[in-house]
DNA sequence: TATTTTCGTGCAAACGATTGCATTAACGAT
DNA sequence: ATCGTTAATGCAATCGTTTGCACGAAAATA
């Protein structure tokens, strides 16, 4: 049987709710006796039971964390063990742990954030996407529950707390970056268009071509909704039009690579008969062939910031609503752009 | 303020124990009563707090994951979101939901298994790595409480319940399948020492080595702590060697990533000058270049057989003690390992 | 019709904490 | 010696469920 706050009670002498104050450190309990009932808990090898105490003081000291559902493949971008290294970090270090469901399609997500808020199972959630019309985000923001969006939410941003990289410049920087290499045909492979993340680095794509004076040619511009593979078909397409990109602008190195792979089996040459950037800057870039220039946003900062956020929100300290956070981004060079192109 | 089973009861006209009972869909409630109860709960938007309620059946519908420390870079492998993703499906199907707390030293991950059991927040708990002599398996015994490992405890391992791979047989598969090609020279290249998976890996490599009549050349072994980076170190040492190898075997994708893109840099051509093989067939197998010949050892299965036998056990159907369950692997042939040596 | 079963429900005691308020003892001030 | 303060602790209600047992009504049996 589980050691409860009564036995530690007995065993040093005094009532529960002394044991209960002594756990909380309250300054209304003498030295001497928090120490008789430190020394009984150490004894008796006591855990307060943390559902009694949830239920007492209607807290959890627990974070929800909603992911996209579990069928998706996109789950198995190393981002998310990174955001996730982050978040579980900064709550770590303020005594939080992290608390998730899954589900396998969007409406069991969602039921599974309805059940983790309604039933006071977390204190706060972070969210970690953001697309197009969202139950889950609509939801937090109608039962006024603390959460953090990781990424842009679309929906009513101006109101919701959110953590982003700036996706919109770093857009811009890498298309001027490959327009100052000499490129002048530039493509745009993206993920799934209803996804923030997309529209916000293709908008600072078109941004940039219009600012150097180069054409916007859409069918320059596709997405492949499947990561790797997906980066297969995008490629094909690109490389049968009439003329061919010389650079592609790729939204995430884990399509970059599924990129790579097929421009290699193509018999293209990168960075020498097409230059490649993308974004994230994941480990996996670093060992790739040739190795990716890539766009670090610094993806362990985006969940430590988030959590930052959300538990200020939690404690009440936080701005009234709304508060957005950008976290810096760099260019990192490497080898997929080559030099300059004469 | 939160919709209670009272304010239920009272909108349904009955007692909250009938409420509470119509939860459970207990058969004793007739079909009138519970369709009543149901309207009211459906009306009210009545979510069960489950605080309250674990704390009344001592019961969680939760499941402990315990974690690397999260300042290792051991976490940044895509293994662990597979596997994961294996936990949380089985999870889901069965009503469960995934708590995880993480530490930075081995001590806080410690504490945080220690106070996850002891605080009774979960039903049970899935480990996700093994090292020799760990506290952790240790204590979990210890209390009786329901675990599982992913991979195999070093201590004791016939009284605790696991699920792993044949990392012996896939090693010593892999180094025949070397031999087989023709290669004579066959270094292996391992993560830390004491990791079960190394040591299983290298015993299966040495057999082999054994059986085919080939030499064990202790020289030929090393150990890469650090992932990517430590494969660098790894390939200078083998290379500087009297006699260089022409075959390696690596104990995972992300250090062979790391081999090749040193081996690359060094203008060691793979697989012309040295074939390379790994184990666990993550995703970017397929997209290195060339694309790695590797082990597929269905870590998503591992995940998800973890997860089942601790239901079992959970609801007390498994067998008393030290289930083992092993997940079968393949070898997946892609382009590093060339055709046969002449 | 009287008596026993069965069925459906309600009562109230857990579960293991927290916390507002009351109580007691000690102590200095009058 | 009495009173008012203050400091330290205890009492008991509360958080929102579950569940063993009791109870009354209806149905089945005698």
């Amino acid at each position: 049987m589980q050691v409860t706050i009564k036995d530690v009670a007995r065993e040093a002498n005094v009532a529960p709710s002394t044991v209960s104050r002594v756990i909380a450190n309250s300054p209304r309990i003498s030295q001497k006796t928090k120490e008789r009932v430190r020394q009984a808990m150490e004894e008796l090898g006591y855990y307060p039971n943390v559902h009694a105490r949830s239920l007492a003081n209607r807290t959890t000291q627990a974070i929800g964390l909603v992911m996209p559902s579990a069928a998706t493949k996109t789950l198995q971008n190393p981002f998310f063990s990174e955001v996730i290294r982050g978040i579980s970090t900064k709550a770590h270090q303020n005594g939080y742990s992290l608390y998730m469901t899954t589900g396998v399609s969007e409406e069991e997500v969602y039921e599974g954030v309805v059940s983790m808020v309604q039933g006071r199972r977390v204190d706060g959630v972070v969210v970690l996407y953001s697309r197009t019309d969202d139950k889950v985000v609509q939801f937090l923001q109608d039962s006024k529950f603390p959460f953090v969006v990781v990424g842009k939410p679309f929906s009513d941003s101006s109101h919701v707390t959110y953590v982003d990289t700036d996706n919109y410049l770093a857009g811009r920087e890498v298309t001027k970056y490959l327009h100052q290499l000499g490129h002048e045909c530039i493509a745009f492979v993206g993920g799934s268009q209803d996804l923030a993340v997309t529209q916000e680095r293709v908008g600072g794509y078109k941004t940039a071509l219009m600012e150097e004076g180069l054409p916007i040619n859409e069918s320059y511009i596709v997405s492949a909704p499947f990561m790797t593979t997906g980066g297969a078909d995008a490629v094909k397409r690109l490389m049968s039009l009439e003329h061919p990109p010389t650079a592609v602008v790729v939204s995430d190195d884990m399509m970059a690579l599924g990129v790579m792979s097929t421009l290699n089996e193509m018999e293209i040459s990168v960075p020498d008969q097409m230059a490649v950037v993308s974004f994230n800057n994941l480990f996996i870039a670093e060992f790739s062939s040739p190795p990716l220039t890539s766009v670090e946003i610094n993806i362990f900062g985006l969940g430590f910031e988030a959590t930052n956020c959300l538990i200020e929100q939690m404690n009440e300290e936080a701005t009234p609503y709304g508060k957005r956070v950008i976290v810096p981004h760099y260019l990192v060079v490497r080898q997929s752009c080559g030099g300059t192109v004469k």
